[in-house]
DNA sequence: TTGTAATTTTGTAACGATTTCAAAATTGAA
DNA sequence: TTCAATTTTGAAATCGTTACAAAATTACAA
């Protein structure tokens, strides 16, 4: 068996042909792409693919813990199977998101102490170094 | 003039009633309410409050920097009059948005060193002191 | 004070993302 | 092959938000 369909099976979830589909466009583009973004590309592939069935299963990646939310803009959803803790940068500029990582427990965190943790997102946005330099020559 | 007519009219924004109270409610509450929440609240007292004047005078303190969205959660849109630097911690128990402290400076960040930010989020889920001990005693 | 223009508020309709739901298609075991 | 269980699909419903134009309020000059 594949590794991406072992990894579906071994999170409990049966591996089918659309779910594979999903979940390893989320792998390979590593892109924090929206449901939409998703569907329109595996349109291509997959013509009789449905928005639902992308809304279901990313769904079900999420509760099953292989896929994460990001939240960095408040009207788009974005998704991501990196589920390690690290941060996002979007770049105001050329809508990019891009992974970056940050010391977890170099937080220096006031006022809540004695909560307990179980998420942690670290969100930034600005302006990335391309569309710096970019900009900077215009 | 009351501090709160001049904090708008120092941030170029014309202190009407509605607008005021919108502001006073944020400042007074510090609950990082919803578009909803605010809405049915000073609905109590403003019996003829429309939600678009709501939402047009939220999109307006977010434009002149005297508010701050708050996207801990993909369903909900959040509103704070703190635009200082801090950081967000929702219960999954109770939903309570706290705020907290962190060390800005202490992030220790890899990956995007020659970007520029200019806003930083940082979001953490889990349960607070209260429902863990609550939680426990069941 | 009155008239008039500018601004603000309001309510309805439109919109877009997401969910619900039931039918259709596919899969898996007997 | 048959039939039940699962998955996918597409249409309709829902929900938060925005667009828009009318109504109300405010500002100001005559
Ligand atoms: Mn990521
Ligand atoms: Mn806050
Ligand atoms: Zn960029
Ligand atoms: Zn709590």
């Amino acid at each position: 068996m594949k590794t991406i369909e072992k990894y579906l099976t071994d999170s409990g979830i049966k591996p089918s042909y659309q779910r594979i589909r999903i979940l390893s466009y989320l792998m390979d583009k590593k892109n924090h792409p929206t449901v939409e973004m998703i569907h329109k590309e595996l349109l291509h592939d997959i013509p009789t693919l449905s928005k639902t069935t992308v809304y279901n299963t990313l769904k079900q990646f999420v509760e099953k813990g292989i896929t994460q939310i990001i939240n960095i803009e408040d009207n788009e959803t974005r998704y991501d199977a990196d589920i390690s803790t690290h941060g996002h940068f979007k770049c105001l500029n050329c809508n990019k998101v891009y992974d970056f990582r940050f010391g977890n427990n170099s937080l220096e965190i006031s006022d809540i102490e004695d909560f307990d943790f179980l998420q942690t997102h670290l969100y930034i946005k600005g302006i990335c170094k391309k569309c710096k330099y970019l900009l900077n020559t215009k």
